[in-house]
RNA sequence: GGUCUGUUCGUCUAACGGUUAGGACACCAGAUUUUCAUUCUGGUAAUAGGGGUUCGAUUCCCCUACGGACUACCA
C-alpha cells in the first residue's frame, strides 16, 4: 500500500532535531512504499508563530535531504498546506459536530477555567464539571442563542461520552485502551476562530487522505480525542493508523532532550543555524558545526529503530527498503553525540580528496590565503584520519600556510637539544634547492645528514618536527615536508634555530 | 496528584520461552605507525527488584521501584 504520511510541525522557532527523526521515519515509510511525503504547517496558534519558521523548516529538511512531495512550498492537490489558509474547513467541519450534538459552545473565561481548576484536585473540563460551566449544555437554550448573536467571545468543545472504552491500536505501542471518563472536553475551535491542533489535524489528515500518523510520543495522550474525532465525523474506516515514536532523551540523567542540555554539553539541537528574529542571537546547527547530513541520518535513524541485522551504516538509499515501524524501540533513547561524532568520521573519510579539499579550499577563501588544487588535496589527504569535522583540515593543516612563530615550550624543552640541532643545520642546508622534495627524498637526505653526525634519523624527528609545525604531533613529517617543499622547510628550521634557546643535552 | 507510557552493558541496541545474553559507540590494553591520530587484535561491562506461569524465563502475567509524556482557547 502506498503511504501517505505527513511532516507536520508548527512554525514556533527552531526545529528541534527531534523533529528531523520524526520526518525521517515519515520520508522512509513514503519512499518505501512508493508513497507521498507530506509537509504540512500547522500554524494555528497565532500568538507563537514566528517568522522565518516555516523557511527554516524547510531548508533543514532539505539540507538533511528528506525530500517532500507534497505541501507547503511545493503544493499539491489537497492545497492549501498551511493550516491558518485552510480557517474556513475547520469551521464548516466543527459546524457538523455542533448540528450533531458532539460538540458544545462554551462561554467560560479564563477567571472561570482558573476557579474550576482549583475547586477540586483534579478537576478538568469533563464530564464532572461540564455542567456547573457556562456552556450551551447547561444554559438554557435562549441564553445560549443571545449569546452568540451577541458576539459572545466562546469556544467549541469536543463532548466526550461516558461509559465508553476507547481502543487505539499504535503500530510501535500495540493497543491502548482508555476510558472516556478519563479525558477532558478538548477544545476544538478556539474563540479567535482557529481550530486547535486537534481538531485541525484530525480534519487535514482524512481531507488530505493520510494512512499514516508518525508523531512523537508527547501526542499519545490526546490520541484517544482524536480516534473520537474519526468516529464522530463518521470516518473511522479512513482512520490513518497511528505511531508514537519514542522520544529522544538528554545524554545525562532523565528528560527530553532540550536546548539547554545541548548548550551545556557543548553540541547543537538545531539542524542548522538558527537566527532567533526577536533576540538576534544565532544557536548554531549541526550543518553547521561540521556535521555531514549522511552521517545525521545514520545516527537518528538507528535512535529507536534498527534493522535487526548487524548492519550499521545506512545510506539514505540503502534505509528505504529496510526500514519499517515494528522495528522501532518503545524507549526513549538518549542523545549520545559521540556516537554522531564517529559517524561523521565514517562519512568524511569514505569522501574523494577532491570533496575534502573543496571543505580546506573554502576556509582559505575565507583567510584570504592562496592554494592550488592539487596541495589542497594533498593536505587533506594527509589529514583525512584524524578530523571529525571538515572544518578540521584548515585548524590542522594551518600550520602549512602559516609558519609557526612560537613553539610548543614543553616540547623544546624535551626535544630540542644541541645534537639536533646539529643535524637540522646540515639538513636544512641540504634541503634549501630542491623545491620539489618527495617523502622518499626528504627521508634519504636525513638519514644521509644524521649519519654524517653520527646520530640516529629518530633522535631528531622531534626537533624537526618542532621547527616546522611548532609542535610534536601531527600528520606524517616526511609526507609533510613534501608538502611545504625544500625552500619552506629549510626557511622554517632556519627560524627556529635563530628564536629557539638551546637545551642542553 | 491523575491518566497514559516505558525499563537488557556507561550509551544506541540484538536475542519475538532454550544463546557462553550478540553487535556498535565510548572506555581500557596490546600490535602496527621513528610523533599523535588512523588501522588491527583483545578486554572490562547489562537483563531494575520481588513474586508467579513453565521442564525452562531477557522474553508471558502481577506487584514494587525508578523514569518519561500529557494534564492550555500550545502544538
Amino acid at each position: 500500500m502506498k503511504a501517505r504520511v505527513r511532516f507536520a510541525p508548527s512554525p514556533t522557532g527552531a526545529l528541534h532535531i527531534g523533529g528531523i527523526r520524526t520526518a525521517l521515519y515519515n520520508f522512509l515509510l513514503a519512499r518505501q512504499t512508493g508513497g507521498t511525503m507530506i509537509l504540512r504547517i500547522e500554524d494555528t496558534d497565532q500568538n507563537r508563530y514566528v517568522p522565518g519558521a516555516e523557511e527554516y523548516i524547510v531548508e533543514s529538511l532539505a539540507w538533511a535531504g528528506i525530500q517532500i512531495d507534497e505541501g507547503v512550498g511545493i503544493g499539491g492537490p489537497y492545497a492549501p498546506y498551511r493550516q491558518s489558509e485552510r480557517k474556513h474547513i475547520y469551521k464548516e467541519y466543527v459546524q457538523k459536530l455542533i448540528a450533531s450534538g458532539k460538540a458544545y459552545f462554551a462561554f467560560d473565561t479564563e477567571a472561570d477555567l482558573e476557579a474550576m481548576r482549583h475547586a477540586t484536585p483534579n478537576a478538568q473540563y469533563d464530564h464532572v464539571t461540564r455542567m456547573q460551566m457556562k456552556n450551551s449544555l447547561s444554559l438554557a437554550a435562549d441564553d445560549v442563542t443571545s449569546r452568540l448573536a451577541a458576539g459572545e467571545p466562546h469556544v467549541i468543545r469536543l463532548l466526550i461520552p461516558e461509559q465508553q472504552e476507547i481502543h487505539l491500536v499504535d503500530l510501535i505501542r500495540g493497543d491502548v485502551h482508555v476510558q472516556s471518563s478519563q479525558l477532558d472536553d478538548k477544545v476544538l475551535m478556539k474563540s479567535d476562530g482557529m481550530p486547535t491542533y486537534h481538531l485541525a489535524n484530525v480534519v487535514d489528515d482524512y481531507l488530505m487522505k493520510i494512512t499514516h500518523v508518525i508523531r512523537g510520543e508527547e501526542w499519545l495522550p490526546s490520541a484517544p480525542h482524536h480516534v473520537l474525532l474519526y468516529r464522530f465525523f463518521g470516518w473511522e474506516k479512513e482512520m490513518p493508523q497511528f505511531a508514537h515514536l519514542p522520544l529522544l532523551l538528554k545524554p545525562d540523567g532523565n528528560g527530553k532532550l532540550s536546548k539547554r542540555d545541548a548548550d551545556r554539553m557543548g553540541f547543537p539541537i538545531f539542524p542548522i543555524n538558527w537566527t532567533d528574529p526577536k533576540t538576534g542571537e544565532v544557536a548554531k546547527g549541526f550543518r553547521e558545526h561540521g556535521y555531514l547530513p549522511e552521517a545525521m541520518i545514520n545516527f537518528l535513524v538507528l535512535l529507536g529503530w534498527n534493522p535487526g541485522t548487524e548492519q550499521e551504516i545506512f545510506s539514505m538509499d540503502e534505509l528505504i527498503p529496510v526500514f519499517s515501524l515494528e522495528r522501532v524501540g518503545k524507549a526513549g533513547a538518549k542523545f549520545d553525540i559521540k556516537k554522531a561524532q564517529w559517524f561523521n568520521e565514517h562519512y568524511l573519510r569514505a569522501k574523494s580528496a577532491e570533496t575534502l579539499a573543496a571543505y580546506l579550499l573554502d576556509e582559505l577563501k575565507k583567510e584570504n590565503i592562496l592554494c592550488t588544487h592539487e596541495r589542497a588535496n594533498q593536505i587533506v589527504i594527509a589529514l583525512k584520519e584524524r578530523v571529525t569535522f571538515p572544518q578540521e583540515f584548515w585548524e590542522q593543516g594551518k600550520f602549512f600556510f602559516i609558519a609557526p612563530t612560537t613553539f610548543d615550550p614543553g616540547s623544546v624543552a624535551k626535544k630540542w637539544t644541541t645534537e639536533a640541532i646539529e643535524v637540522l643545520e646540515s639538513y636544512q642546508v641540504a634541503v634549501e634547492n630542491v623545491p620539489a622534495l618527495n617523502t622518499e627524498q626528504a627521508k634519504s637526505i636525513l638519514e644521509s645528514v644524521a649519519a654524517e653526525k653520527g646520530i640516529k634519523p629518530g633522535q631528531v624527528l622531534a626537533a624537526l618536527r618542532i621547527s616546522l609545525t611548532g609542535g610534536t604531533s601531527g600528520p606524517d613529517l616526511m609526507q609533510t615536508i613534501e608538502i611545504l617543499g625544500g625552500e619552506e622547510t629549510s626557511r622554517r628550521i632556519q627560524f627556529a634555530i635563530k628564536t629557539l634557546p638551546l637545551v642542553k643535552k
